[in-house]
DNA sequence: CTAATAAGTTAGATTGATCTAACAATGTTT
DNA sequence: AAACATTGTTAGATCAATCTAACTTATTAG
């Protein structure tokens, strides 16, 4: 078998680490049921799961209340991302892939055990600091360059920005922006916001286009003017 | 977790699989006990395991009696085989590691489920046909294109010859090749052979050596003269 | 041909990861 | 505050992969 040794977390374990790790980025209250939806298990099982890992120190969790990562646990997270992120930079910067077809791949790759491999790839690439969706990629001790990013909808009108990073990229918003020829470096001009359903009105490379709430909140963004 | 579906074999499975075809290369008549050695687990752990795979329908098995892939569990071999084999070669092509060191990686990529992802690495390496150590990659269909191969041992004196593949190759021969200067494609002469010990006195790039029964066997070579 | 040795099998247990059914605690509405 | 809905827990089962101990079958050596 696979024989990780005793003192390093499995595949699932992992899993649920990197799982606990995002939704902790948008909610900071994590829940069992918030787990279960997630990793799409029941929540007997995430139940058990927490148990285990907080017996392993990865998590502190009591009873009925939320679950937080130990630094030891999000330092765990952290080197998992950053084999996954490296990962995701390599097959778009190296092997020719589209952003939006790398996620599943690097959900498995994650999980090889191989410094080497994984060195190997951070060095051909020039050691890069984001991911191609932007995302920041941790460094070999498990810290994240901090970074202070704007939700496109928080910006004031008028104002120019350059798209830098993503948040809560799926597939879906990948192919959305694909089609409107939107990607990461795109300098975008805010025209007009909506309060009614606050869609943004941008111009982009001449074109003038609205996009919906649920797009630019997606959008991280850094001004230019 | 992993979620392959039902109809695919575990990564134990592949494993078990694997082996199986590596041991019937050198006995054609594997049993138990050689599963129990070279996958390190118990007897009863391979009895158990060798009935799950004959249900699954990879190998043929009768109590007591020799195991054999059948061609559906040749095929479920070949095509892992292949994706090691691609794996290898790109490191060492693409990545810039040395032979020796990417036996272990490729032993865990090997198991991800992408064919997108081995189809890049071939396309990339323009299709190669064998991998690193010399041995065939099989085709996308899990055909090997048979190769017609002689150890080195079994060449006449006087006869030059060029290294196309290693038999068994490992870790020990690898370093113990890289020390010598020899590689594949290496061009040598066969001077002599002792009844003895089996050992081969060979010429190569001006010096003369020895090479012992134990390392000549695992050379396959093409005769050249 | 027996007797010793090796190989293979059965039984029963364990561990990790999962499930369903039933119940308990917490939170939200009227 | 009581009722309802959501969330979390417990108990008990299953499945894959493993183990050890005990036993059986096959092979080999004398
Ligand atoms: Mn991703
Ligand atoms: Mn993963
Ligand atoms: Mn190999
Ligand atoms: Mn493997």
């Amino acid at each position: 078998m696979l024989s990780r040794d005793l003192l390093m977390a499995t595949i699932t374990e992992e899993n649920y680490l990197k799982a606990i790790f995002h939704l902790s980025q948008k909610t900071d209250q994590v829940s069992i049921s918030d787990l279960s939806k997630s990793l799409e298990v029941s929540k007997p099982t995430v139940n058990s799961m927490v148990k285990n890992l907080k017996a392993h120190g990865y998590i502190s969790y009591e009873k009925y209340k939320p679950i937080a990562l130990t630094k030891v646990g999000l330092k765990v997270a952290a080197l998992i991302l950053r084999k996954h992120r490296l990962t995701e930079m390599y097959l778009v910067e190296k092997m020719g892939f589209g952003w939006e077809e790398v996620h599943e791949i690097a959900e498995q790759v994650e999980h090889i055990e191989s410094p080497a491999f994984f060195d190997r790839m951070d060095e051909l690439m020039g050691y890069p600091t984001v991911d191609p969706h932007g995302s920041p990629i941790p460094d070999k001790k498990g810290e994240f360059l901090s970074q202070n990013k704007k939700k496109l909808n928080d910006c004031g009108i008028g104002s120019e920005v350059i798209i830098t990073a993503l948040r809560m990229s799926s597939k879906g918003l990948l192919e959305f922006l694909d089609s409107r020829g939107i990607a990461l470096g795109s300098r975008l001009k805010i025209l007009s916001k909506s309060t009614f359903d606050n869609s943004v009105m941008i111009s982009y490379e001449g074109k003038k286009e609205s996009l919906s709430d649920k797009v630019s909140e997606r959008l991280l963004v850094e001004e230019v003017s």
